[in-house]
DNA sequence: ATTTTCATGTAATCTGTTACATGATTAC
DNA sequence: GTAATCATGTAACAGATTACATGAAAAT
């Protein structure tokens, strides 16, 4: 079992979906920490489906296909509860700070700094969207531990505190390559 | 050419190296941003190799092969003087944050906290360490832009504000899968 | 009319990890 | 003597991206 096929059974647990929909469901919040593309999504649920872990009813689909909707079962939810709580590997892939270790020595600095005055304003509109975000799920209930929806809630939460983070990081490389 | 290319020739700015020596020096401070073996390295040191971004020195090794020291030549700085200003991808993979979009729904809560609360414990043993680093980087003027290692002590700066981050939210939802 | 959304798949390619394979020198 | 460090490679596999392929319904 994939790192993934874990993923998309956490996606599951807000409720049955498409491989369309998983899609979809996985870019929002999710997606600002782990993403998959379609491509590999649908191979996966086939392998899910193998296991047991997921149960799929076929529909009338709108292409040449046929619609399948996925449903978590007891072997899924199983194999999930027995996945959380162990220890996560961590697989830093940040090409942000990669650049960062070669900007002093770049040729041009002036260009370098405007590439972080951008991934600063593009932390700040996050940000932004975020707090909108935050706001609503507020409105919900969704920050209060029982609510199901909670982990959602969660995860924006590291999200705001990582925009922040590279927010007030990138300004000050800026500001230092400015120099 | 591959991000993992770029960060050879980013790793070769500090100065020649074997493809052993560079395996070292991504580990710290990049390591915490991006990774690679030396099964990737070797491989990736050729293909520079053949693109005339890098020569190698070929000396007497330790082993059954020669040793072979590799140098930035002036077309490979000028290849990551074209990246480095460029936008860059962002492919997030932290495990760490998609188990939390689970966590709440999870069968036992308490080891969910656990969970957390030792990611908040590798976090402040992080930082303790990034601290002492910190001081011994100031000490040696790394903290000045015009220093050639510069680029070490900008990526250690977001390190600490994103294990900063980490530590506070880790120890935030641990006490909320305690209530 | 054209684009977007819904919906599912495969193939080719690229990237990354784990394991295999060799062997000298130095530290404990 | 045993383990760690230095040093370089390849092979097999797993994971992820890009491109190819089809087609209805709804929105612009």
């Amino acid at each position: 079992m994939s790192t993934l096929g874990f993923a998309l059974l956490s996606l599951l647990t807000r409720g049955p979906a498409t491989g369309y929909q998983l899609t979809r469901r996985m870019q929002n919040p999710i997606g600002h920490f782990w993403t998959a593309n379609h491509s590999q999504i649908y191979p996966e649920l086939a392998r899910l489906s193998e296991l047991g872990h997921v149960t799929a009813t076929e529909g009338a689909g709108p292409g040449p296909r046929a619609k399948k909707t996925y449903s978590l079962t007891a072997r899924g939810r199983e194999a999930l509860a027995d996945w959380l709580p162990k220890p996560a590997a961590f697989q830093p892939r940040n090409e942000v700070a990669l650049k960062a270790y070669a900007a002093a020595c770049a040729a041009d600095r002036s260009r370098m700094a405007e590439l972080y005055e951008q991934v600063a304003a593009d932390a700040a509109a996050a940000l932004a969207a975020f707090g909108e975000e935050e706001s609503t799920m507020v409105e919900h209930g969704w920050d209060d531990i029982s609510h199901p929806k909670f982990g959602n809630y969660a995860v924006l939460q590291l999200g705001i505190g990582s925009q922040r983070n590279l927010h007030a990081w990138a300004t000050w490389l800026a500001s230092q390559l400015r120099q």
